[in-house]
DNA sequence: AAGTGGTCTAGACCACAAG
DNA sequence: TTGTGGTCTAGACCACTTA
């Protein structure tokens, strides 16, 4: 192999991402580089590279066993949405080919007073102002996913159509001044209600499978909330858990 | 603040947990210590005290902002399910002062063509021998859960009856020749079918939250695949992501 | 015994937020 | 400017698996 120049650990998660998804490094078991000669081909630190192959294993990528080595994992299946990944379900969704599309969404400003529903550690104030946003999505042309979500409006001002019927993910990816920090994610089942139930197809009291999320900045201050309802025949969560 | 001992991550990690749930670490904004603070305090290296941290951010304990410092959250809604932590769900749910019981299980041996599933990147042989467990669990005396789990005989010869009624965690936890390395969870929603219908109280084709689970040993090998489907009244699942 | 990943240290420099 | 957390290096030793 040859001898690459020193990247940083984002970069270095990318690259053998990439380069494991093309099958340029693993051998026919499965079975990567040593950590000695992966370190001397990308050229990092153990360290450096200890932390890539720790997120390549947080994410379910990798597993690594001790006194044998590090191998890949296969495939998961592709109707499965993965709660790990730090893509936006668009972008996750886009590369096995397929496709998520918006074909309804709403857009108005609204108080915490007004919401359908709160973050879970709550500390609005009634009037604090919202960005309320609502979208039915399809995957492949079949109905997929009824969303609402609220932005505080005091982070960010306005979003822009575009991103509506896109996807609300690039545009935070590209906004320099926000940068998400965490997500509570809260999973749960429920009697499926209108509007969802025509979209869906389904009589009301049918299942949902149901996402709530609270998104963070990095300095900890609340972004946005969110609450997703699945298809419960289209939709799977996937998700890894190392032990320590 | 007086100078403790030196300690591995593993001790460091629950001793940080417990004092921040003594709330003798943080001030009154749940600010903690500097890292530098933290290192002298526990006598660990900048390292070691950074890798404790992230394993306390995995598991939502505390958030960490560039700048400014770290900080703990806030505590989550009692009646939820971490599904991050590495407790099994007899000891996770026993923290708050609740209780999980067993109210019916059964074991027998069958071979995998026999089983109701199967582990999702399957390569086990049809005749593969394995154990399979079958409960109904209540949560402070309500129905809440019902379980089937099979265990490949190969790796584990037997499961004892008191652990089927306690927690079969625990028992993995005591047994020195099991290593679990890391677990594979896709969550679902379903039509509730018979038994768990009358076990819950619930007419069939209700909505239930369904959690398939996958575990390996840190070798990479099975060790077994379990269902749960929860009453969707009852049981919500709780994640938390960092990101990158 | 040799080779693998796992843990840990000491130290440097960078990026960010706040006074 | 100061103090915080974020990234990265070089090197040591340990634990585990396999031959």
């Amino acid at each position: 192999m040859e001898r690459k120049k020193p990247i940083d650990i984002k970069t270095l998660v990318e690259e053998l991402m990439e380069e494991i998804q093309n099958g340029e490094l693993a051998d026919e078991n499965g079975k990567l580089p040593s950590e000695h000669t992966l370190m001397s081909y990308y050229n990092v630190s153990r360290y450096s590279l200890r932390q890539a192959l720790a997120q390549l294993s947080d994410m379910g990528f990798i597993y690594q066993a001790q006194g044998v080595g590090s191998f890949i994992r296969p495939e998961r299946h592709e109707k499965i949405r993965n709660l790990q990944n730090n893509l936006g379900i668009t972008e996750e969704i886009a590369r096995p080919g397929r496709k998520i599309e918006t074909v309804k969404a709403s857009q108005r400003i609204v108080s915490a007073a007004e919401a359908e529903f709160l973050p879970r550690n709550n500390d609005l104030t009634a009037d604090t102002q919202l960005i309320e946003i609502e979208r039915l999505r399809t995957l492949d042309g079949e109905p997929y996913l009824a969303e609402k979500s609220y932005y505080l409006q005091s982070v960010i001002k306005e979003i822009p159509k575009e991103s509506l019927y896109d996807s609300v993910f690039n545009y935070f990816e590209q906004n320099k001044d926000i940068k998400i920090g965490f997500i509570d994610k809260v999973i749960s089942s429920e009697e499926l209600s209108e509007p969802s139930a025509s979209f869906f197809g389904l009589k009301i009291g049918a299942p949902t499978l149901v996402v709530r999320d609270d998104t963070f900045l990095s300095s900890g201050k609340l972004l946005a909330f969110s609450k997703i309802c699945y298809d419960y025949r289209k939709a799977e969560l996937f998700m890894f858990k190392k032990t320590y």
